[in-house]
DNA sequence: CAAATTACTTGCAGTCTACAAATTATTTAC
DNA sequence: GTAAATAATTTGTAGACTGCAAGTAATTTG
């Protein structure tokens, strides 16, 4: 099938743009390092950074602004004082529960107009997509 | 359905991976240019500027940079000096076609692990998905 | 033809990124 | 048990990406 390169980037441009649209007041970055965190308990920083794809430094100057904006706390760790263990504040779960929300609420819409069996079968299949193609 | 929330955040990451490491010497919003360019029949700033998403102003500095790079062209359109005419130029096209075959491959390489059946009902429903999702 | 509009560029300022080097804490080796 | 190696995180620096406001040049409108 060639079809696939147009499928890849319209999708992917599709997917972009709810994640943008969805967040009001932070980036796409942000927002994917808050569900991440969302996803694990207490995690240190390395292990965000490295789920995130991110270089830790970069992590680590956003982890400072999320502290800053009240969406993320950082703990010392105390059976390894070099690391910090991370979560998100009453605020910044809320803020994962709207962003959620909204991007469910976008493709839920783009689902309605399908028939069961239909939406069924996309939503199978992009389980499965998502499964193979995690970890690239 | 609820899982559709992990589903959707890790086949985005997974999508932007690929897409990513599929870039060698550009970023992904250039190649994303080159890929809209190359959609279009020279198309001016404007159209392609919308196509990506992208404010104007950031558009017409990467256009300048892409330029640079000789991935494309500026032709001044005769019937309207205002205008500016893009093309890839040889090279550029060269990119997109190779940054297109990489993604392709990676694609194809995760999808081969499944039957036939399951592998067209997995392209169709990407293709149903991206039609509905187009436009938000 | 003067005023408004359009297509594009440039000034600026803020954010995002990652490499190199620094800091602090822990582990390893002698 | 301490010096050297390693590990987790931060900071310096510098370049890329972003978009708003303001600018320039060409076209359209009244």
């Amino acid at each position: 099938m060639d079809k696939i390169i147009p499928i890849f980037h319209s999708l992917s441009k599709s997917m972009n743009g709810i994640h943008k649209s969805s967040c009001d007041v932070i980036s796409i970055v942000q927002s994917s390092i808050l569900y991440e965190i969302s996803l694990m308990n207490k995690p240190s920083m390395q292990t965000v950074a490295e789920a995130a794809g991110m270089d830790i430094t970069t992590f680590s100057r956003q982890i400072g602004t999320l502290e800053k904006k009240g969406l993320v706390s950082r703990t010392p760790y105390e059976g390894d004082r070099r690391i910090y263990l991370l979560s998100l504040t009453g605020q910044g779960n809320d803020m994962v529960v709207a962003i959620n929300g909204t991007i469910a609420a976008k493709m839920e819409n783009a689902l309605a107009s399908m028939n069961d069996f239909e939406r069924e079968t996309v939503l199978r299949s992009m389980h499965v997509l998502e499964e193979r193609l995690r970890g690239n």
